[in-house]
DNA sequence: AGATTTGTCTAGCGGTCGCTACACAAAAAC
DNA sequence: GTTTTTGTGTAGCGACCGCTAGACAAATCT
């Protein structure tokens, strides 16, 4: 059940035709990525991208469609590597609990690393942006990593492992909020030592025996 | 040592020259004030701004300034009215914990209010700035809000009011992320019950006896 | 070789941006 | 009244926005 268009990688045997791309494509999407991470969807212009890519407009529409195609082609891939951290240590650790202190310890890392823009790409790149559309494309994930967060905890509920009254909403909201303050205040110069004391303070909410 | 530009109110016995103006100036940047809350300083355009006011663009000119100007003027009343509930609760409250209790609490209250926009325009109006100094100027706002809370808690400490050995950078930045994530979250759609629940369970970090 | 396919380059489209020159209107000063 | 001062309306400036037409370049196919 492969999608087919398969990025459209030269591994896919001789299909090519007509003047080959002069750039790599993965490598051209990187770069958009770092853009669109450090100023966000809508400062970030055109002549920014060709510029930064070391391509013309031309053949950034050829290859990417046009600005928001590879804007939503950028937040999945951001999704996929720097932003996975969570996702991974929710599903790798054997609890909520851990694996929520695990994603909040490499939060403070990531956020504060100095090989790429600061922050989260999906809690910044289209606050205040004159597409509804783009600005609705990020809150729904925002919104659905809080509702993953919050079954992750009602799932330790439910088996027991974590207290029956525990309020999973307001501890998944409370992630959430950790998540969103920790990307803001990296962004606004905070450094990883300080951030990695907010994360492990933050845990303290948790019921403990 | 007065400016003696006197925000130029009428106030000022018949100091006027001169065609009076013809809309009221406390009006309109009220008007502005909703705009650059709602959409940010750079989505918010200047034929927005006209249209919204009421004016036309010389009129805005005249008696605000440019675009800019006018943002830090937005900005300063936002501090000293829908955005001073921190500072005062902080002010009124006998210590640095019941200070930021109430702070988040009313944070709830104030960012999902349905009388104004979501959230805090601090956090919110200049993310994804291409003007770096406008974007500076929230970001230090931001940063001088935390510095207030950390020292609020250190004089706490100080006072035997709080443990010798408690962390008061990591407090005020936990509360400076539960105010950053209040904001993002009421932006995205949050209830006030849910962020109330969240300000709640936030104060558990405390240290307590 | 020619024909076909595809990418790149130059140049520029229509639209919006922040902002302002200029003529006119409405008040006080004389 | 006339002059002076200040605000308002029209109209448009230069710069940038996202995007693309059209000519040319570089590869495969026959």
């Amino acid at each position: 059940m492969v999608t087919g268009q398969e990025t459209q990688a030269q591994g896919g045997a001789g299909r090519t035709r007509g003047r080959p791309r002069s750039f790599d494509r993965a490598t051209a999407l990187e770069k958009a990525l770092m853009a669109f991470w450090e100023h966000g969807y809508e400062a970030t212009s055109v002549s920014d991208l060709t510029r930064i890519m070391g391509i013309g407009a031309p053949s950034l529409y050829a290859a990417f469609g046009d600005k928001r195609t590879l804007f939503d082609e950028v937040v999945r891939v951001y999704a996929g590597t720097h932003g996975a951290f969570g996702e991974r240590a929710l599903a790798e650790e054997p609890t909520a609990r851990e694996g929520i202190a695990r994603m909040l310890r490499e939060a403070a890392a990531e956020y504060t690393d100095p090989a790429h823009p600061y922050g989260c790409l999906i809690v910044h790149a289209a606050t205040n942006c004159t597409s509804a559309d783009v600005e609705a494309l990020l809150r729904e994930r925002r919104n659905a990593n809080i509702a993953a967060l919050e079954s992750r905890i009602r799932a330790d509920i439910a088996a027991g492992v974590l207290p029956a009254g525990t309020d999973a909403a307001a501890l998944a909201r409370h992630a959430g909020a950790m998540i969103q303050g920790m990307s803001q205040q990296a962004r606004d110069g905070a450094r990883r030592e300080e951030l990695e004391a907010l994360a492990e303070i933050a845990m303290a909410i948790w019921p403990h025996d």
